[in-house]
DNA sequence: TCGCAAAATGTATGCGCTTACAATTGCGGG
DNA sequence: CCCGCAATTGTAAGCGCATACATTTTGCGA
């Protein structure tokens, strides 16, 4: 690896100048046959790949679209690893454990941002952008999405990754979509679900088999709005069900298995409900391993759903009844916001709801006899 | 957003010259703290955000690291989505669906994909820089892997994601690390696990169960080069337990649940073998489905295993026991290789080789009674 | 063969930033 | 109050490429 090859080697090479190479680059059709058989050549001979900062600086336009996730696994206390180190080498090329548990399973909201990412990708390249990604971490002094809006085109970012006014500042540079949060009326492009309706719709559900009995609910953290938005549709949905809110037990866990399994525990002490609607997944897998725990049975004694769609809920028995975040239809509608905005800098900022997929499972079924 | 706001911008304002806002912002000590205050000011109050491309173009390095895929989704074939079409609006914000089957579940390899990613961006910033990542894909003319390496320092791909040819050239620019296949003797830096090494032991594990029984083998296809190494390993356990290999009952699967189920079906037509070792977890699975159903118990009857550690398995019962690749760890290093080789670009190529984890689960164990 | 419009190529500038080097300023001792 | 050095700031030269505009070449009809 030699100095790296530029348009003036290629130039040179074939005798031509570097308006020329450059224009075999970018409009073939513009030069003739003959010469742009000898710049290619010589671009193969010197293996020359074009710099992207010098285009992107003469283009004004990079091409690339960033793309900024909060980072929920604490990676930054992540133990060091250093494959460089000496010694590697007389190591186990394995090690052996006893496992039964399902420990070292990602964080489900990653699962989420995987899937997220994988549709702004796709779409990306559709579009012909490549995609840089950063995630929100704490960070004082380096700014990793100042760094990252500095060298894209458009930013995605999902909510809550970036503080109001820093988001706001970079705003002023290029556009910005906001991903996945409430859809506030402030100014930039918006991608969301609606997480109010469909957990009512869900809720509807499962009044329409809960039969006369009692019925519960666990919510999120207090701080989550998905948590906070998925109540609020519950909530609308036993109101119009001409249901009283204080006849309804209401929990309140944290998202994790284990405190889905605590206030089931809790629900068992106070009498078990006909049905239980979880904020989320894991709580609602988490609840329907305390009642087997307890010899109740889903969902013949009790109706169970969840929200997110995690894989576990569809592999546990019974299956559990959820609703599907449109994970990969996020992260592409996203960039066709970004991609519009770029071509219509002053178009009215826009929002766009994408509907969610209830999938009705085993978990949430009257059993069969009674239908 | 008017014109985006350069260096000049905040001189002029800042009553400075450009190589003062530019000290500011890359060596603050150098500047005295009256003026540096100033400087800052104007930062902030026009939105200043540094030009990627311009600082990349000046300093001759990105601070990006570039990762590529393979892309094993077809999503070339995905079907477009357009959010920008009209009668959006009325569309409702759900859909409800009778769901029992795991359908829509993430390619495995995807899963891989997406943690390789993970570890790959947490090293990144771990060591200063922004990852850009891009998929390969059939893509005539467009060159997205020459496009990602035009705008990074360093490029990591997976292996058989670039075509030799194509690698080789970009190597020439810029360092370039592959993951995860073979070692070949080549020019590169290299990541790799010890596939055959793991399967080794594993078939060890396995064959000091297997009792006097049969033995079983479903490999994966031909041209997968995994395959082909844990086909290697396990061959390589046989011969030393004294096996031959023609006592071993082999079946050819193609990486799927269903090839799985199938080669399991012949099995039990030329009869159940005492131990089953299958070349991933999909096919393992599947096999296990294939056993339930002929009433054929796991491990009681016949011990299984998988490779991969994919979810599913720690979900299934019995637990499949099965061979977790480093994933997260995978990405790390790939990074920690490529940082190595920016700092002394001459070193001789490294490979490093990490260590699999084998998980011995439920589903290779011996009744317990029979310990 | 010549003339002219169209096609092909070359020239030169600027994109926004970093940085070597030059010029200026500040400060302490004499 | 002056001198010399160090700290600070300014000047200017690229970094590699795209492109407007100028120049040359080509193709074609007369």
């Amino acid at each position: 690896m030699t100095r790296k090859a530029t348009v003036y080697d290629v130039a040179e090479r074939a005798g031509v100048s570097i308006a020329t190479v450059s224009r075999v680059l970018r409009q073939p059709d513009a030069v003739r046959p003959a010469t742009r058989e000898r710049v290619l050549d010589s671009v193969t001979a010197l293996g020359y790949v074009p710099s992207g900062s010098a285009r992107g600086l003469a283009e004004r336009r990079t091409g690339v679209l960033g793309l900024y996730f909060p980072g929920f696994d604490a990676s930054e206390d992540a133990p060091d690893l250093d494959v460089l180190a000496d010694g590697r080498a007389e190591r186990p090329p394995f090690t052996i454990e006893q496992a039964s548990s399902d420990a070292g399973a990602p964080h489900p909201t990653m699962l989420f941002l995987d899937e997220v990412l994988r549709g702004a990708e796709l779409e990306a390249w559709k579009q012909g952008f490549v995609l840089m990604i950063g995630v929100g971490r704490d960070d004082p002094g380096r700014e990793t999405v100042r760094d990252i809006a500095g060298r894209v085109d458009g930013l995605m970012v999902l909510a809550q990754s970036v503080p109001d006014d820093v988001l706001a500042r970079l705003a002023r540079r290029i556009p910005v979509v906001v991903l996945s949060g409430p859809a506030r009326g402030d100014s930039y492009d918006h991608v969301t679900v609606s997480n109010a309706e469909a957990m009512a719709e869900l809720t509807r559900l499962v009044l329409a088999q809960a039969d006369e009995g009692a019925l519960a609910f666990i919510a999120g953290p207090e701080d989550s709005p998905d948590g906070a938005q998925r109540w609020d549709g519950f909530a609308a949905a036993i109101a119009d069900a001409g249901v009283a809110i204080e006849d309804v037990a209401v929990l309140r866990g944290d998202f994790t298995r284990a405190s889905g399994r605590r206030a089931a525990e809790e629900l068992i002490e106070r009498g078990v409900p006909t049905a239980l609607v979880a904020a989320n997944d894991q709580m609602a897998l988490g609840a329907i391993d305390a009642f087997r725990s307890a010899g109740i049975r889903v969902p013949d004694h009790v109706r169970v759903t969840g929200f997110d769609g995690i894989e576990a809920g569809a592999l546990s028995r019974p299956a559990l009844t959820t609703v599907r975040q449109p994970m990969i239809d996020l992260g592409r509608a996203a960039v066709q916001l970004l991609a519009r905005r770029l071509e219509r800098p002053d178009a009215a900022p826009m929002t766009v709801r994408l509907p969610l997929q209830i999938l009705v499972r085993e978990s949430s079924q009257r059993p069969a006899g009674d239908l």
